[in-house]
DNA sequence: TCGATTGCTGCCAGTTTCTGGCAGGATAAG
DNA sequence: CTTATCCTGCCAGAAACTGGCAGCAATCGA
């Protein structure tokens, strides 16, 4: 029996066995050696699978590895679909990539008389125009989620050039324009960057201090302030 | 990477694929030769998934095998996300609710760890500013559903204004701007016509003839068509 | 405290599998 | 016929898998 077919039985027989089952157990079953079970285990959790094992107790399988199947209306199937096909024009390849997935993987859970409803193609979204911006947005993805700082070269509406260290903290579409926002270090405030005036984007290997979501509470909290100063 | 990171992959691409791909294409996106593809399609197949292989077309993965998708990654629920949030600000309400709805399932099923990402809130859409349309895109919505025939007063870029019957079979988003595609019955033709400037719709009884997929097509045929004769 | 149960890791050597390349066959479309 | 594709057999080198053993760690109950 070939290893592949081996993991996807140890799925099974964990995803049967709600209580935990010890690796000598599993050995048996798959007619192999512990030391061999202990080996796919580490495979099988590299691979993604939550499987959580306790000395005295044997193995369990968290949920979550697999996708259950769901259901939908054929409204939210639609919606979903009009918006995963938003993300796939109108952002950058890897993004667009994972909206597919996504979709993909929805549709593959889907009970058949739904599944045709994903490609309905009854709403179209335009492909944004390849713009030439420098901001690659898999950098600042990553800057965001690893709270690195971003290093990028500006251009201010007054055609001033600066390079400045910010902070990323979300980016923002309005239609096909993207905002990039942060904590710029220079002005010690919180600033918008419109995308089509960042020169040059680069990762910085160091770290801004806080959480990332904590950054957006106080930048929110800014722009309210802001907007009822407005109003005022 | 390991064959069985391989296989999964390898799954995951025919499902995002709903068309034919080639082992070519296969081998390039595993990076791996085409000699191993064939075999890790046979071992597939010996694992009781449903993969079809036609010469001169590629290979396409039938709904309904027995082992359910792997767990959306970050990056995937980050799209599913965003395209949510781009529905629920861009369209209109009923639409806006079954987009949140979705999420909402999805968010159900998500390990803990993932959960947190639906609202991270990384990436923000503006929300659309309230436009004086009388296009309700419930309407058109249900006409496309049920293909029934809408009567809409419109007014054409000269200023003229005609009540026409026609056969919705699209909606396309242009940044904030909508535009109705259909048949026209006046003009015995496709028509797109801009939300803008239609000013009333209504649902008709009757219905068109023949399945709003090919209406689809033969517009979609049209289109590239004209597209070829504008580059000339 | 001690033993029993279980998870987990390192090492090693023999075995197995995997992989890519090549050659060739088959099927269908244009 | 030509092209694109699927598919199989064969081979040799590379990579992995496997089992056994030894040992550590955590937990439970006696």
């Amino acid at each position: 029996m070939s290893k592949s077919q081996r993991l996807f039985d140890l799925m099974q027989i964990l995803r049967r066995h709600r209580h935990p089952v010890s690796g000598n157990n599993l050995a048996a079953e798959a007619g192999v050696s512990l030391r061999t079970i202990y080996r796919d285990i580490a495979d099988l959790q590299a691979l993604g699978a939550q499987i959580e094992g306790e000395p005295g107790f044997g193995y369990v399988l968290q949920p979550g590895f697999l996708l259950p199947p769901l259901m939908f209306s054929e409204q939210e199937i639609q919606a979903l679909a009009l918006g995963a096909q938003w993300v796939s024009r109108q952002t950058d390849d890897e993004f667009a990539l994972a909206a597919r997935d996504a979709l993909a993987k929805i549709g593959a859970v889907l009970p058949s008389e739904l599944r045709h409803r994903i490609d309905d193609n009854a709403f179209h979204v335009a492909r944004r125009p390849k713009q030439p911006e420098a901001v690659d947005l898999r950098i600042v993805r990553q800057a965001m989620r690893d709270q690195h700082k971003l290093s990028i070269v500006y251009r201010d509406p007054k055609g001033a050039r600066t390079t400045r260290t910010i902070w990323p903290i979300g980016v923002a579409f309005f239609d096909s324009r993207r905002i990039l926002a942060g904590w710029c270090e220079m002005r010690k405030d919180f600033r918008a960057f419109r995308a089509d005036r960042i020169e040059k984007v680069r990762l910085k290997t160091d770290r801004y201090p806080g959480r990332r979501r904590d950054l957006v509470k106080r930048w929110r909290a800014q722009v309210d302030a802001d907007r009822r100063k407005a109003v005022d």
